[in-house]
DNA sequence: AATGAATGAGACTTCATTCAT
DNA sequence: AATGAATGAAGTCTCATTCAT
């Protein structure tokens, strides 16, 4: 009995992840269409073609639920941004290649994009669990600080202009890349016929690069 | 008897108009705090101090008082932006200009910004009218289009370079400007006590407006 | 405007104080007859003509309802008690008036009494603030300290015996008291045509009586 | 295959009868613990180590289960107290007697006293089938019986008074048991480090007794 | 005009019970 | 037989909106 069980445990097991997984798709779309409190369970049951119900059996609560997508969203961006190669670049290059790569979080994952550009307008909103909150501005800052290494190492290597802290240049460089995605994400790329990763890398980019670049 | 109502109707109307102000001041307060789910009516009238009935002697609805807000940030938004003196100024002088008036509008009416910045994550996630979210896709197109008229003249009388086509300096300059707010509206900068506008006049301006300069 | 509101506060609240009482009484009658969990906020509503939702204009939650109903309990009973006029009474006087007004409250207000009865059968088993429970078993020993404190006082003047301690006669009688109670709950002295006042009167206090009385 | 079948028949219908004990058992201390709303069949699963399917192959529902818990309690009290021995006893002895195997009842088996002394607050609340209750009347009115007749016959042989009718004695004697296994339920005996059977013998009994012995 | 009591729809959540495996 | 996934009804509670006063 116990076997049998423990067999069945594996497959079940797989199944009841997949569940799961079937659960957490349908909530990030309905939570990225409806926002927080818009969403209700029943949404993501419809979208998940099950009943509410049984999405307890998976999570403890529509908290649960947010939070796990939350989770997921911190673990994606740290391995798109980790999984960027930057050895044998210079600074310069290196900088690129950390826009080019958060950029590309945004286009392959929308959802978690916005998930974790919620930060404030969504979360503080919420009644959402600080501790959610706390990993996400503790992300924020851990990622300007790979920014910041970089433009230190340029500006040490001559590379980089020292105009300003470096914390002021990281800055801007971010700036820029929030900003682009924000027009993005409002629909006047579209509206132009612009693509967001040209537009980035042939327009705003060199303006940027060019900038604090040391002449 | 007309003539004492239409005395009293005198007076009643200008306190008609106060309560509404009144009503609006505190729904501004609430929905920027709270975001339009979160907020209730009930948190609207006991911010304004009164109660909750009356305020649907002025307002057909909770989204009535939130598009009222909307329309004000829209006029509000229109006339910082149009307030704005161009006249005797260069291209590139305009385009500082225009760039200072939209973050001074982000500083002055943080309440407005939020509002219409919502667009997308408020908009879509509420059950708004598609009119207001119409009226927001109307306007913005509309800031574009000043910011844009500059860079052609500016292109024109040969002081920026024509690289690119318009649009594409134009959401250049205008992503830098929404990214700035964007990190400053997290808290970053507070974090690194730095200053929006000096950042953004010293450090980001200069770089984009070299960017663009014809050499 | 502000004189409008105060005059009308005055009979608002009497109304309210009203409606209060409206639930409450109706809430007294379905937690006696279905218990704490089997009673509904839905089964209070209809019991009192009014929706459900009301009764969250006037208490916090179906425990905050109950706790009121508990709070009434105490007083009532504390008040019952302490109404009884024991002075020039002989310690064995004291008690029987005790007991009968004990039974008194029982009889009065057969819905407290249950509820104050149920402390470990109902409030152990319900998720109720620990906080009441804590008042119930003051108020318990609080009452069986009166009955104790004219046990002492009849074994000092030599009316009562000094067999046992006095603790254990206070008990004696106590349990006495809630043994005739508890039998009467369950419907046998109706069964039998027994008055329990008679009962208690006639046939079981002059057993206790007189078995604790100094011979 | 008949034949293997009945074999396995007769081990297959042990194994069920354990399991059915074993849910029983798990389910006496959840219902003891929870009372009859506050339990869940999920907490009766787990507590017994099994799903909470299969509870439903071996009871109809959960009122089955309460239902079955009510039956083994009346089944066992009827055996405590017809197990006792009254033969060669005095009619007071045997009174005694009686007495204490009812506590001795309560003492033994707390769960299944509950269930019983539940009647009332328990079974009006639930909505259990009347049946049941209707059998727990029964039994009371039942054993009461026994005690009656022993009180007559006391009252036959001249060693109780006649004073008050037979039931009005009997009530009395149950009514003091009742009273003291309630204050003991309730934990004050605990309080004052008294023993509920020594209690009983040596202060209630004695008073009883000799309160309806015939002098 | 003004209040706040009142309602009803709907949200989250739980749980007895059923059912596919 | 056994599991636990799945459902649906029901419960508590909230809140936009209406309405009597």
């Amino acid at each position: 009995m116990r076997q049998v069980s423990a067999v069945l445990t594996k497959r079940q097991e797989a199944e009841r992840q997949e569940r799961r997984e079937r659960i957490l798709t349908a909530a990030r779309k309905v939570f990225l269409k409806k926002g927080y409190l818009g969403a209700t369970i029943r949404d993501i049951a419809l979208k998940a073609e099950l009943s509410p119900g049984l999405i307890y059996h998976y999570f403890d609560s529509k908290d649960g639920v947010y939070g796990q997508i939350c989770e997921e969203a911190f673990q994606i961006l740290l391995q798109t941004i980790s999984k960027t190669d930057l050895s044998d670049l210079s600074p310069l290059a290196k900088l690129e290649a950390l826009g080019k790569s958060y950029i590309n979080f945004y286009i392959d994952y929308p959802e978690y994009f916005e998930i974790i550009s919620f930060k404030e307008m969504g979360f503080k909103q919420v009644g959402l669990s600080g501790e959610i909150k706390e990993r996400l501005n503790h992300l924020s800052v851990q990622s300007l600080s790979v920014l910041n290494d970089v433009v230190m190492e340029g500006v040490q290597n001559g590379t980089i202009q020292n105009a300003g802290s470096p914390w002021e240049i990281s800055i801007s460089l971010w700036s820029s890349i929030e900003g682009i995605i924000f027009i993005h994400k409002r629909g006047y790329l579209e509206m132009f016929n612009l693509d967001i990763m040209k537009l980035f890398e042939h327009q705003i980019l060199p303006i940027i690069l060019d900038g604090i670049r040391k002449k």
